[in-house]
RNA sequence: GGUCUUAUCGUCUAAUGGUUAGGACAUCACCCUCUCACGGUGGAAAUCGGGGUUCGAAUCCCCGUAGGAUCACCA
């Protein structure tokens, strides 16, 4: 006769807390009805992979589309992979993608919320208590197997060409007596904790995923490990735990979990708990020798979110890419909504993509484009400071030297219907404005080879005479008149038309004229409204420059 | 290898038995224009292959093929 309670007494002989006690703690959260629960629930492995965000952000809309709560906790169950500071790198991008949990772990080691502990490591008391229970009622055991034993049943099932895994008569301490498990337990030999399966390959059972609906999957037949030798629960046993308690009613994670949900309805079983509903989300992926891949923490850059963040990308733009890739209507939605805040979009679970996605670096910069031509002047200073402090202390001292100044040039040809979409992150703006400041001293090689084909003499003396006439005052219309009349002083047409209908009468057109006086004032052929420019580079670097190469 | 899963323009996708297979990004051309950009107009560009079911298939079924996921005391 098998004595299930001394063995658990035994096994967990410090134990006292019962499960009944333990679900006391976690009284049923007072919310409206239909309320969503979610939790993001990251390993501290020092690194936030974009997966995370796009869970997070998934996580936290079901939560606010339902009045519900979206909360952080933190699985530290293996402690070989953690590393210091890793929690605040979780919280840091949580807030700096506007993705801040209700409740959880917070900084310092604090948490807010009373369905804690929030950080796995400080709840393995409760997971012994509900391994003890498991136990005691026949539905776990303890397994003294070593690392050797398993190694040599895998390479026994790999020979035989079945199915690995600890099960049926490979699962070796599954039916062990309770004299032999004592006899092992008092020579002091490693245990872990081994759910009992019941279940059978053969048996299919129904799944469902809110994302793919409803599916067939076979039953789980593996005594997979509950409590591991160091008394850490693994992810299965942790999430089916947690879950239940902290009263999640939605977990969303990405697929690869999808295989093992047949194990977590086992769980769910087993306690007799009801189980959560499941959303799996498909990953975002990249070509890799012509195979498409999940984006990897170790070869993709672009798959930890900091990438984004020191490239400079608004928050909002990574947000809203993400938002498109799970919801395609999106971006119908923002044209017709072009002010309103991304949170007021509504999420449509079933709407997912159940195929992974390749990262389009082409699409984010597209989205982010528009979103900063929505800025203001006074928002692309601050973001372009603020990154420029970080990553280029140099530049960052010229930007802000005259702020006014630099305002000035951030808002030429901003906020009109017509507005330029030409900076896609903050790492694009030195590029963008550096002729703006000093010292600007082009190469005269340089700027004649921007200016092949016009005739350099014509080109010096356009400019000489327009540094002459410039008046800081003149309206665009009367600025362009003067440029008109040299170009006509000078043998070239007015009118592109004029001039493309008999080349020969002219030595060029007033095009070519505007091209050599944006080259001499800019150093590049490529450039915002000219007029708007020099009235805010101011006349004395206007004539300066125009003179340069007198 | 077992199990699960996916397959529409280069990319993200729409079309839940009847559409000239739609949109967005990228790309090309033209227009606008002092340049670029913005904007506008237009072009090129897709239903993995083979069988069925049906009056009719991207859509349903079967078989291939290709991709992805998973098979730990990691999550």
């Amino acid at each position: 006769m098998k004595d299930y309670k001394l063995i658990a007494e035994k096994l967990f002989p410090k134990c006292k807390l019962t499960i009944e006690e333990l679900e006391d703690k976690y009284p049923a959260r007072n919310l409206p009805q239909g309320a969503k629960v979610t939790r993001v629930a990251p390993s501290p492995t020092g690194y936030m992979h974009i997966g995370h965000l796009l869970v997070a952000l998934v996580d936290r809309r079901l939560a606010k589309q339902t009045a519900g709560t979206f909360y952080l906790r933190i699985e530290d169950t293996d402690k070989n992979r953690e590393v210091e500071g890793a929690i605040k790198v979780v919280i840091d991008s949580l807030n700096y993608f506007g993705l801040t949990p209700d409740e959880g772990e917070a900084e310092h080691g604090k948490e807010t919320g009373v369905y804690g502990p929030y950080k796995q490591s400080d709840r393995l008391s409760y997971y012994e208590a509900a391994a003890k229970y498991l136990v005691e009622n026949n539905l776990a055991y303890p397994c003294f197997a070593s690392t050797e034993e398993l190694e040599k049943m895998t390479t026994e099932q790999e020979a035989q060409k079945i199915r690995p895994g600890y099960r049926g008569k490979w699962a070796i301490w599954r039916d062990k007596n309770d004299e032999e498990i004592l006899a092992a337990l008092n020579e002091g030999k490693q245990f872990v904790i081994r759910l009992r399966s019941n279940g059978d390959f053969e048996n299919k059972i129904k799944i469902n995923d809110v994302v793919r609906g409803e599916r067939e999957m076979s039953e789980n037949d593996l005594d997979l490990v509950l409590l591991k030798s160091d008394s850490y629960p693994t992810y299965h046993f942790a999430h089916v735990v947690d879950d239940h308690l902290m009263k999640t009613t939605d977990v969303v994670r990405g697929d690869e979990w999808l295989p093992s949900l047949p194990i977590h309805l086992q769980l769910w079983q087993a306690f007799g708990w009801s189980p959560t509903k499941y959303c799996h989300l498909s990953p975002i992926q990249k070509i890799d020798n012509g195979n498409r891949r999940k984006l990897s923490k170790r070869k993709d850059p672009e798959a930890n979110v900091q990438y984004f963040n020191d490239a400079g990308y608004p928050a909002q733009a990574l947000i809203e890419y993400l938002l498109n890739l799970l919801n395609s209507n999106f971006e119908d939605w923002r044209k017709a909504n072009p002010a309103t805040p991304n949170t007021e979009f509504k999420l449509d679970v079933t709407k997912f993509p159940v195929s992974g996605a390749l990262f389009d670096q082409n699409k984010l910069d597209d989205i982010s484009k528009n979103i900063i031509s929505g800025f203001t002047a006074e928002q692309v200073y601050d973001f372009s400071l603020e990154w420029l402090n970080k990553f280029d202390a140099e530049f960052a001292k010229t930007f802000s030297a005259n702020p006014e100044y630099t305002k000035a040039i951030l808002s030429i040809e901003r906020g009109t219907p017509n507005g330029r979409k030409d900076i896609a992150k903050w790492s694009d703006v030195k590029m963008e404005f550096s002729y703006f400041f000093e010292p600007f001293t082009p190469n005269i090689d340089e700027v004649k080879s921007l200016l092949v084909g016009i005739d350099w003499n014509n080109i010096v003396t356009a400019c000489a005479k327009m540094s002459e006439q410039y008046d800081i005052n003149d309206d665009k219309d009367t600025w362009f008149g003067k440029v008109k009349n040299i170009a006509t002083e000078l043998g070239y047409s007015t009118n592109g038309k004029e001039y493309k209908a008999d080349p020969t009468k002219f030595k060029g057109q007033v095009g070519d004229i505007a091209k050599g006086l944006r080259v001499f004032i800019t150093g590049r052929t490529i450039s915002p409204d000219l007029h708007q420019i020099m009235k805010v580079l101011g006349k004395e670097k206007v004539v300066t420059r125009l003179n340069a190469f007198k």
